[in-house]
DNA sequence: GTGGTCTAGACCACC
DNA sequence: GTGGTCTAGACCACT
C-alpha cells in the first residue's frame, strides 16, 4: 500500500504522512477504516516503530486520523476535508517555487506547460 | 544587497546560494563582478565567515562563480545561463508538489489561477 | 582503518576522501556496508567532526557514498565504477606533471621506469 | 614569453617558478642572461610585482636564477643542472599520484600508453 | 587585504 | 544513536 524511499533526502515520517494523506484522498483509506498498526506498518516498511508512530502522532494532530488506545488509528469523517485546507495552504508554496525560477529566467509559460503535462487522471483520483 | 532570515528554517548558507543566483539573475551582480568578500558579508549579514564561505564554495563548484585566492570571488560568464539550466533542471520540483495538491483536490485550474498571480508581481520586480 | 597524517600539507578533509575510496577500490568497505559513523571516526583520527563530515558530505556528493539521517552513510553499488571513472579523468594529472618533469630534461623512459617500480608494489598491497 | 593562467587553482608564483624553469629547460633563457624585471613582468601578466617577486625569490634561492642589486635577476650557470636534479626528486611526485590511480583500479598500462602520447617534440626542447 | 582549513563545542532533526 | 548546521575564533597561503 504504502511506497517509501528509505534512502530519500525527505524524512521517513513526512513520507509516511504523505502518502497517508494522498490514500485517504483517493479513497483507498475510508473514513472509518483502520490504517494499518504501527507494528505492522513499520515491519512492511523496514522502518523503525518510532517512525511510524511519530507520523501517525502527527495525523492525529492534524486530526486526519484518530487514535484510539489499543485499538488503533482510524481514519476521520472530516479527514479529506481536512486535507483539501492544508493542501490549500502550500499554494503559497508553489508560488514561492515558482517565484524563484521566475527569478533565475524561467518564463511563466514553461511552468504552466509543465504543469499541463500532470496526468489528469490524477485529478480523478481527487476528486470529492 | 541580501535579504537573510536568520530564524528560517532554510540553512542561511542555503538562503545565500539563492540570494546570489537572484542577484546575477536580475542582472545586480555582472559577470567579471567582484562579489562582497567573505568577511565583509557575513559581518553585514550577521553571519559566521564559515557559513558565508560555504555558500561561495558551492557557487564556484556550480561555476557560477570563480574564486582566486587572496583576490575575491568573481561572477563567471556562464552564471546566468548556468542558473537558467540549473532552474529548469527544478521544474521537476514543482511537477511534483502540484501532483501532491493535485491528489489531496487541488485543481489544476486553482494552481495555475496561483502561477498567475504571482507573475505579475514578479513582472513588476524583474524590473529593477 | 584509515591512516591520516594529521601534519601533511594535504587536508586531512581531502586524505579521508582519498583513503575512503582505496579502502572501497580494495574492497575492504563492500557496497551497502555503513562506513565509520562521523563521531567515531572523528575520535579514532584524532579529527574534529566537522572535518570528517566535510569528507562524507564530499563522497557523498560524488555518489560514492550514500548518506541516511539518523542511520549512517552506505558505500553505494556504483562506488567503485565511479571511482575509477574519477580516476580516469585524472590520467591527464599524470600527464600534465610528466610533460613538466620532460621538459625539464627527465627522459620518458625514466619516467615509465619509475612507474613499473611502483606497479609491482602495487600488486602485492592490492592482494589485501 | 610567461603564459599564466590567473584563474587556476595554482598559485601565480608558483606558476611563475615553474614557466621560468621551462624557458630555461628549453633554451628560451640562458646562463648569464637577464630575466624581465620585476616591474615589467608583473606588468606583462596582470600580477602583483611582490607575487613576482616571491617567485624569483624563490628561484634565487634554489640557485636557478642570480639577483644582483640594482641590475636584476641573471640565470646561473648552474641552472639547467639544478632543474634537473629538482625534477628528478619529483619522479616520487609521478610515483604517488600513479599509486593512486592504480589503487583505483587504473591499470599500469592505461597510465603508459596516456605517457606515451605525449608529443616528443618535448623532449628534443628538453635535452642537454 | 583575500579565501581555505581546522578546531571546539553547540543545537537541531531524524531514526 | 545518526548526520546537518552554525558559531567563534584560530592559523595558513596567496595577492
Amino acid at each position: 500500500m504504502y511506497q517509501i524511499d528509505l534512502l530519500s533526502r525527505v524524512p521517513i515520517y513526512e513520507q509516511i504522512i504523505t502518502q497517508t494523506k494522498k490514500l485517504i484522498a483517493a479513497g483507498v483509506l475510508k473514513p472509518g477504516e483502520a490504517l494499518p498498526s504501527v507494528r505492522s506498518l513499520s515491519m512492511s516498511l523496514h522502518a523503525n516503530p518510532n517512525t511510524v508512530a511519530r507520523a501517525f502522532t502527527e495525523l492525529d494532530r492534524e486530526g486526519v486520523i484518530c487514535t484510539v488506545q489499543g485499538k488503533g488509528c482510524f481514519v476521520t469523517e472530516a479527514a479529506k476535508q481536512i486535507i483539501k485546507k492544508k493542501s490549500k495552504e502550500r499554494l503559497s508554496d508553489v508560488s514561492a517555487l515558482c517565484r524563484e525560477l521566475i527569478a533565475a529566467g524561467i518564463t511563466k509559460d514553461e511552468i504552466i506547460a509543465e504543469i499541463n503535462k500532470i496526468n489528469t487522471d490524477a485529478q480523478k483520483k481527487g476528486e470529492n
